[in-house]
DNA sequence: AAACTTTGTTTGTAAATTAAACAAAGTTTG
DNA sequence: CAAACTTTGTTTAATTTACAAACAAAGTTT
């Protein structure tokens, strides 16, 4: 007979509940499960004993004594199955084995010199080839690939639009579904960035975060009472197109004084060849003006100043709107954290909202150059763990 | 013996779902009702008996046939309680008293000419006692009371911080509870607005909306994914104090260049008394400056303009971010639709990324003057319908 | 008028949680 | 050091809830 739908719900909530709980808290008994869910003791004894079974729990020895039986340790065993996750950067591609603990295990960065779909693509097949080959025998094998890229991605996991790509309407996740017959994810390099920073970047999960991807072009992931959240159509965030200027420098999506205009990696290298500060055709013009402000040449730290006021400026606004817990910088300008900080703390100290300042951290993103591919893992496994129909 | 919780969640949540189910599709058969729930017929007859004996429900004659038995049609029963809803605003004070359905059955309006806490509780005390009494008797009497106001309002509550009313830190929910010993909720206006215009705005609800209240000063309340998002400490949405030009004018809030500095009626107000087209001490200025617009006055006709432009460069800014379904404004200045919304919707057209205009409509507020109050009213009703304990 | 349809109720069953008893393995205390 | 207490984890019986299926009621169609 079939299941009766609604008490099947339940068990599988509670069965995900627990999970959930043992993955956040390992080591942990089933005594403290049942106390932290709400439980029933047994409730909880069953619900493990049928995780145990699908490998997705493990025990190990016993525990301390608080004053009676020694418990049992319960762990999350990462080691079920694999998840690939891609970086797909304009220039680059990186590409991460992961477990299901988010952990790396191999990774391979790729740079690209054409940028073209078709010769992308390809490159891309084989990358997730190579990791898959590489990764160990395991109960779930490949649960899925993630690919995170500087796009407009609309809900169905389209890429409407990658400007700097220069990609249009790409079914990228059905292309690669039909070729590797696992569940794919594409997302927004800037949402999964916030995601994976949001999970694997720290102690505590943060409810609320604004993580500005900072490189070529801005985008902002914002996670909303621990939710990504990403508007009608899957294409919210595009705060680098924020007017921080009225008749400003025009921009190329038409409007005229975008933040991105003044506040990423691009401003900085226009401004810096307009003042001959590095050549038009330099190969690492960040590298470049970071050792000469180093070295105290005080126009290029003054640029970089203002840079870090316009960054100030964007994020100023951002705080007031969200009011958010965390404010969080990665990509690449984030590794001008010197230089840029100390004017970036400057502007939003003196501008934002006193209220908005009492709980604020301002970061740089924990995970370095990984927090997209992090994050893509995040969302990969967690599809897994949460939706299994078990 | 004790509810077995989980199982009492689930009876609730049907039960809840069964219910909203009928007030959203009203009038609805019981067959109906298992066909959209996804519900057992004989779940479904058993719950709404209960309903009905809680008189939420009522049947009404028979429906139509559809080739067989006619249906029973099933009503929600909005009179079986009242809420009462306040909108206290700078210089007046609008209290409602509506039934289940958000129906205002009885409202009033208090010009106040003093601002402090003092002399406005006691007003506000006797309004709702005056309300209270005019209300029908009914099974569950007054289910709440809701208040928006112009401020900083903490998820406790307690108002932090109202700086056109000058309060700071009062407790207004607790001392209503304790005067009325109902469930009391305190709300910002803005958010308030927006919900009442998500609830009570249109014929279908609205998942993903930004409300801009622009009156003196300018709020935004933000509905995403059908909620209400209202931040980590529960004042997000200080909308009007984003920076929509470096070093501009000085806001009291301390940053330069803030919108509500450019896009409000008090921006509005400021300007025309600069350029003598109003006195300083005008009762109705903005009556004064429409009639001068209409009158041909082009020199006010550009001051609206200009005005409008700037609201379009913030909304722009929310559009590019949010990527909502829709914009609505409400509040004062909205009474000024003919002489703004042509600026307005130019500076978006031209400016707001094109994805983002793709599904997007920007709208007055439906409700006008009501959006608040009717927002509070929404807020109470549902605390009272969804989570009974029963 | 007989056959079919749709609505709504009733009845027995299956699934899942819970409480409570119990077993196991420590710790504390007199 | 043994008895008493504690904590952990399992087992069992009871309870709750939803569901499927049968049934009753009230139409429509042929």
């Amino acid at each position: 007979m079939k299941r009766t739908w609604n008490q099947h719900v339940v068990k599988q909530e509670n069965k995900t509940l627990v999970l959930s709980t043992i993955i956040n808290q390992t080591p942990i008994s089933r005594a403290s499960v049942a106390q932290l869910t709400g439980l029933n003791k047994g409730t909880v004894s069953s619900l493990v004993s049928e995780l145990i079974n699908e490998e997705l729990v493990e025990e190990s020895g016993p525990g301390e004594s608080s004053g009676g039986r020694r418990p049992v340790m319960l762990l999350f065993n990462g080691k079920s199955g694999y998840s690939i996750s891609i970086d797909l950067g304009v220039g680059y591609i990186l590409g991460a084995l992961t477990d299901l603990n988010g952990d790396i295990l191999e990774q391979e960065t790729i740079q690209t010199h054409a940028n073209d779909f078709d010769t992308v693509y390809p490159t891309l097949i084989k990358l997730i080839e190579r990791l898959n080959n590489r990764s160990p025998k395991s109960r779930y094998g490949l649960i899925g690939i993630g690919v995170g890229v500087p796009a407009v991605v609309g809900h169905d996991g389209e890429i409407l639009l990658a400007p700097n790509l220069k990609w249009k309407k790409i079914q990228l996740k059905s292309k690669l579904e039909t070729e590797f017959s696992c569940p794919v994810f594409v997302e927004n390099e800037a949402n999964a960035g916030a995601y994976g920073e949001m999970r694997y970047g720290g102690k505590h999960v943060k409810r609320d975060m604004i993580y500005a991807s900072i490189g070529i072009g801005i985008g902002v992931g914002m996670i909303l009472d621990s939710q990504l959240y990403s508007g009608l159509n899957g294409f919210a965030g595009e705060v680098g197109h924020m007017t921080v200027e009225k008749d400003g420098r025009p921009c190329q999506c038409g409007n005229l004084g975008c933040w991105e205009r003044y506040a990423s990696l691009q401003a900085l290298i226009d401004e810096a060849i307009k003042r001959d500060m590095i050549a038009e055709n330099e190969e690492a013009p960040l590298k470049q003006l970071m050792s000469q402000a180093k070295e105290d040449n005080q126009s290029v730290i003054d640029l970089f100043e203002e840079i870090g006021t316009y960054i100030g400026i964007g994020l100023t606004n951002c705080i007031n709107i969200f009011n958010p817990e965390y404010v969080v910088i990665g990509n690449q300008l984030s590794e001008a954290e010197e230089m840029l900080y100390p004017s970036i703390l400057r502007y939003i100290k003196e501008h934002a909202i006193g209220f908005h300042q009492r709980d604020l951290s301002i970061e740089r993103a924990k995970l370095g150059s990984h927090s997209t591919v992090s994050g893509m893992a995040a969302f990969t496994i967690e599809a897994f763990l949460l939706n299994r129909e078990n």
